[in-house]
This record gives C-alpha cells, structure tokens and sequence, in this order.
DNA sequence: ACAAATTAAATTGTTTACAATTTAATTTTA
DNA sequence: TAAAATTAAATTGTAAACAATTTAATTTGT
C-alpha cells in the first residue's frame, strides 16, 4: 500500500474518531446529573425539545432531534408509560401524533435546570472554543 | 423558571447536542463505503487500529478506541468468526488475549484504503477548519 | 371517484454502548 | 505463604440507533 493510504488509515489522522469519541465522553459525562432524575441522556434532549415548544408531532421531534421514528417513538412510549406526557392522534389527521407534556413532565424541568451549568463548568473548553467548536459542528450538520 | 436557566435549557444552546448529532452524521456516512466490505463503522475503527499494530492486547485496543471489553469483546468475537482475526491467550498471563490478524484480516486494508479520502471529500469542512475542529475534539478527550 | 403514490408512525431485526457483575489469573500484603 | 486485593476479559441486562418493512391515513393524478 502506498504510503499515502497508509497514513490516511492512522486512527490519529481521522476526523470521524474523536468525534465519535468525544460525543460519547459527553454524553457518559451527564449521566451523574440524569441518573438521580431517572432519565437517559436521549430522554433529556426529548425532554429539552417539549419543554421548548409544547404539542410538537412526532416527525416534528425527529426532525429536531435529527433521530427517525424507530429511535423516537419507543423512547415516547417509555416517557409516556413513566407518565411524564401522553401522545395523541390528530384529529384533523390521524396519520400524525402529538406530545403533550404532563404535568410530571414540565415538573421535570425545574430538576433538570441546574444541569446546563454543571456540564458547563466540567468542560475543558473556554467559552470562544466552545462557540468556534459549536459552529464547526454546526456546518457539518448543516453541510 | 428563571430567565438564564430557561435559555440553557433550549437545544439551540447545548454543545452537547451537535456533538452528539454530528458524530452520528459522520458515523452513518461511512455506511455506504464500508457496507460492500461488510463492516459496520465500529468495526472499521478496530481494524484501523489493528492494521496500525497488530498483536495487540484486548485492554490495548479498548483503550485506543476508548471503549469498554463489553463493547470490543462483541466486536472481536464476530470478525474472528469472520475469519479476519484470532484471539490468543497470553501464555506469560493468561488473564490477556492477544488479537492478531489473519491474512484476510490484512488484505482488508487494501480494500478499505481509498475510504478516508472519500470520506474527506464529502465532508463540508476545509482543511482549516477540519484541523480546528481535530484539535478542540481532542481537548475534550484529554481533558 | 378511485387507483396509485405518498406520508406518518410504528414495528422488526441487527449492532452498538455501557453499567454492573462474574470468572479466572496474578500480585500484594499481612 | 495464604488470604485479600487487583487485574483482564467476558457476561448480563438495559437502552439507544438505524435500516428496512409494515400499517393506516391522506393526497395526487387521471
């Protein structure tokens, strides 16, 4: 192999590595603030898009949390189950289902309101570095 | 709920969330250039990591790939029932496996070499900001 | 109007991740 | 040196993710 694609094949020469590693540290590093609230990080960010707007449908939160129906749907069943929203069908097409919190659910957001600033405060990034990590990370979803 | 706290907690505010977003963006653009070779992206990882040495300890590779033996172990089990690798126990101590890699194994990576630069030209990134984003990612992961 | 196409959710099946535990081997230490 | 502690992998159980398919409702095109 020329040594040109051997370099390009170094863990350490790919992009894609500590990007996928990094998302995952992230993610384990709120678990220590969710696990005493009973939830998971993908139930927080759910959690974040409800509390956000009210009554959003179920393709409304797959598109905004960039996750399809088969991730989105067993995680409201879940929430739903634990009592924290309900899902109902539309009337006016009954092909679609609202999420409308409980009261449980918007509760949930007074405990999580201290969680922002804890993982903030645990990050090894400045705040211009998080800005400039943020918009690069931004182009790549937008890209 | 107070102003600033409401505001950490819209999704438009995490970092974490484009973190977690992006890094599942690029993990399933892979998906088209390694499904031919039949490798799924976690897959792909360990075999750069192997390609780069091989021989090395189960706890090795997992740390590389910063990943738990619950993971890796999975993972090595299928490619050595693929025929791509073997694990030997160490006889100097035998709680160790070593992996190796078979001829298969290694011709993997003349199959797999054209993927990084591929992967490099549908990315939305110059070059520049490609190596920001590198150097902020690995803040994260040693801080 | 009505068959065909599209759309929204849900379902099915496979593959990660990871916490927590277990097993077996080795090292420490009392 | 024998018990205690540590270590390396593997195992178990739970929760995502996502591709692919299915189901049911709506819209489109003729």
């Amino acid at each position: 192999m020329e040594h040109d694609k051997d370099d390009a094949l170094k863990l350490e020469n790919q992009l894609c590595f500590p990007l996928y590693a990094a998302a995952r540290k992230i993610v384990g590093a709120y678990t220590p603030y969710l696990k005493p609230l009973g939830l998971t990080y993908t139930q927080y960010i759910l959690f974040l898009v409800l509390w956000e707007r009210d009554g959003l449908l179920v393709s409304e939160i797959c598109e905004r949390l960039m996750l399809d129906s088969g991730t989105v749907t067993p995680l409201l069943k879940k929430l739903e189950a634990k009592g924290y929203l309900r899902r109902e069908r539309s009337e006016s097409d009954e092909r679609c289902v609202r999420v409308v919190l409980t009261d449980e659910g918007r509760a949930m957001k007074e405990r999580a309101g201290d969680i922002p600033a804890k993982m903030c405060s645990c990050m090894a990034l400045s705040p211009e570095q998080a800005k400039q990590l943020y918009e690069l990370l931004y182009m790549i979803l937008k890209g």
